[in-house]
DNA sequence: AGCTACTCCTGGTAGC
DNA sequence: TGCTACCAGGAGTAGC
């Protein structure tokens, strides 16, 4: 599902495309996807403002508008479960779960695409307000080892459900969660403010080599769903070392995963690699 | 603060 | 073959 490595992938294959493109006429087939915003007020918004500058937050694609010169906000694409943007040519098939249109002043068109409806594409006055709840990117330098030490210590909840907490950390879904966690040779369940410090710094450089690698394959397709906005499927998928392989061996000890519930996720872990207790305190109360 | 449960939504699939 | 039931899942909310 559309996590970090795929939006990121999202924006800088649309941001060529979109970058100093005037917005034009809008349509919007599904109102619920502009998250409350009136059809009218949220043309008036962006009609004539112009695409100032592409990027990633989080999970969000965000496009800066600008209109003489001046900010003009800036639309905020959350794609959740099923959402794709494409630029195509005007003109062309509208694919049937097409939810929002923009014409550009090229020919082409903007369109946002989500089968479920659960994305969401919002015009917003002030991006920084709207964005200011997120936590850190997690592959910016403000991400510290020092960073994390301190900021687990201050939570009590379970590591899976923390990491999953965008105002925690902005940009993990459920599937690089699962990743970074066995990389790290952490439970998912073990406590936030119980690890100790080598195990932070191994979760710390697992959570950006897991996010790293996954960009560099244009994210995970095991579906039909997620897609870059050229058509072309991720590959991370292979590179899954527990999610989604529930029996399979694992590929360091030969375990079989198992499958828990955490937080109502399905979680995958290697019992024996990510043992629900710290090593060292095992060791001592064993034999 | 942080937990559980529920909601949204629909295509895909497992099981009968 | 055709039906039903359930699963996937990010984020928001309610209630404890």
């Amino acid at each position: 599902m559309p996590e970090l490595p795929e939006v990121e992938t999202v924006a800088r294959l649309v941001r060529p495309r979109l970058l100093g493109r005037k917005l034009g006429g809008v349509t919007v087939t599904t109102p619920r996807t502009l998250g409350g915003l009136s059809r009218v007020a949220f043309g008036r918004a962006i009609t004539g403002a112009r695409v100032g500058v592409v990027r990633r937050r989080g999970k969000f694609v965000v496009m800066e508008l600008e209109r003489g010169g001046r900010s003009a906000g800036a639309l905020l694409v959350h794609l959740r479960m099923t959402g794709r943007l494409h630029v195509e040519a005007a003109g062309t098939e509208l694919d049937p779960y097409a939810r929002v249109c923009i014409a550009l002043d090229d020919g082409n068109e903007l369109r946002f695409v989500d089968v479920r409806r659960f994305g969401r594409f919002l015009w917003t006055a002030r991006p920084e307000l709207a964005l200011g709840a997120l936590g850190p990117e997690p592959l910016e330098p403000a991400f510290t080892v020092e960073w994390l030490a301190g900021a687990l210590a201050g939570r009590r909840g379970r590591l899976k459900s923390l990491l999953l907490d965008q105002t925690f950390l902005a940009g993990l879904g459920n599937i690089y969660v699962d990743e970074a966690l066995f990389r790290s040779g952490l439970h998912p369940l073990r406590a936030s403010d119980r690890l100790g410090d080598r195990e932070i710094a191994r979760l710390h450089t697992e959570i950006q080599a897991t996010l790293i690698e996954a960009i560099e394959r244009e994210g995970s397709s095991f579906d039909a769903f997620y897609r870059t906005p050229e058509g072309r499927p991720g590959s991370y998928q292979h590179q899954f070392r527990v999610y989604g392989r529930t029996g399979k061996p694992c590929k360091v000890c030969g375990s079989p995963i198992q499958r828990l519930v955490i937080g109502q996720r399905a979680t995958h872990v290697c019992p024996r690699c990510q043992p629900r207790v710290k090593k060292r305190l095992r060791q001592r109360t064993s034999g």
